[in-house]
DNA sequence: ATATAAATCTGATGTGCATCAAAAAACCTT
DNA sequence: AAGGTTTTTTGATGCACATCAGATTTATAT
């Protein structure tokens, strides 16, 4: 099936082709790296052509040789448990680096498919690390990306083993917000990328579950959702069922009127 | 506090002092470093003088700027929920890294405890940085110490959040075999340090939960627990049941009488 | 458009584990 | 060794969420 589609389709090659010029490149690897240094990045990079809805970035056991960020669209990772089942262990939006836990193994230790249209850049990580060789900073950005998402997986173990249905979904929703919202979205509105038998598997929650706090959340007027469009309307509410502050500590304004 | 304390205290100075002795090392950062390379990390890494069973060797919130490879005894990572409660993220063993998660932030994200009487080495990050500069083997080392840690984190969230009471018991069980055995231990008999409490905090149960499922398996035969010694009986069975195959894919024995 | 499949929602029922309570054992302290 | 504290174990009860079943909506195909 990948052989040659889709060439000269409306997927400007030409543009936001270079780092340099991309509006990601504030939250993504070149973070923090000079013009010369972000032109050397962007030499080993490769713009692959979009992924289709459904389509693999790679699959778990693949030979492992390359990171991607996104950047358009969004990636899930899963992996298949012993009895089969599939496991959502994580979801990427633009910007995000996917792919770097198979860096000690030969191969991916998970899947990544893309939730929708997606295109990424390929990063060769062999070259990545050459290129850290020469880069103070590109090496520690490196090390700050990891570390970070060690972070975040220990947030995602307290959700697991410590939050109710209701935070998890109010913490899956509220972080969701604070991503798009770092990418130049709004944070109170926005298209849930994934199915709610996606979200409830990556939360440890049975579908129904999820639904019915979707529900309740409606009821009690912290959310308005219309199929995949989910519009927050009371986020400090939603953000106290959150539980943990999770990012940045914000000033927590005492207002929330829970009945 | 760290002035001068502890000299010609029966803690051997000269003993296991350098990492090229070091019984660890083939576990630990020096991996894959040949002797002059290990002799450079060896002399930026300080020893510690013992944790005593309680001590802290941060606190979350501490100014990060150090590394710490467990020589003996062991560490619990855990921080505090928003709602004052503790949540155990990790325990450590000899040759492990401890502090790996704070790269990114000014202050580490978790506490760091000590389970029993502690050993460690100290590594201060930036001087380990500059070490990274000069040494690629070093370099792609953290990587892959990291990336490891990636990857058992998303285990342990598959673990959170698809298995039941026993497969969890299960799990820790085999894993902590698993670990002792790679130490040189033996992977049948050794030694919890940590309480049930702490077990139960860790795997999202509660300690009766934990409590039951220890004399549910003495029951089958599967385990022999006195306190916190533990002998694994039926290793076949016990792997069985904690499910996903972990590390290396063992051949497996199709001799389980699960009755 | 209509047909068919997939996803989402809603209700009814069941269960695995948390919680509560209290005994038993292990661990300190003096 | 006695006393107190903490940890571990065992039993009884309750509840949050899973599971099952079916209705409804949305997506995809023809």
């Amino acid at each position: 099936m990948p052989k040659g589609q889709l060439k000269g389709i409306c997927f400007h090659p030409s543009k936001e082709t270079k780092c340099v010029t991309c509006s990601l490149s504030s939250l993504c690897l070149p973070i923090s790296l000079n013009f010369e240094d972000i032109d050397q990045l962007d030499k080993i990079i490769k713009r692959r052509q979009p992924l289709k809805k459904g389509e693999h970035l790679f699959h778990q056991g693949d030979r492992f040789d390359c990171v991607y960020a996104v950047r358009s669209g969004s990636i899930k990772n899963y992996a298949m448990t012993n009895d089969g089942e599939e496991q959502i262990t994580n979801f990427h939006l633009p910007s995000e680096l996917v792919g770097m836990d198979g860096i000690d193994c030969d191969t991916y230790p998970v899947s990544a498919k893309a939730l929708e249209t997606t295109t990424v850049c390929e990063i060769p990580f062999s070259r990545l690390e050459e290129l850290a060789k020469e880069l103070p900073e590109l090496r520690s950005q490196i090390l700050r990306i990891m570390s970070r998402e060690l972070r975040d997986d220990k947030q995602m173990m307290m959700l697991l083993s410590k939050k109710n249905a209701e935070q998890r979904v109010a913490t899956f929703l509220t972080n969701l917000s604070t991503r798009f919202k770092r990418r130049g979205y709004s944070p109170y509105t926005f298209r849930l990328p994934m199915s709610r038998n996606e979200i409830g598997n990556y939360l440890g929650l049975a579908v129904e579950t999820v639904s019915r706090v979707f529900t309740r959340f409606q009821n009690n007027e912290l959310i308005a959702v219309n199929g995949k469009e989910v519009h927050i309307l009371n986020m400090d509410d939603l953000s106290e069922l959150a539980g943990l502050p999770e990012q940045e500590p914000r000033h927590i304004e005492v207002n929330a009127s829970t009945g």
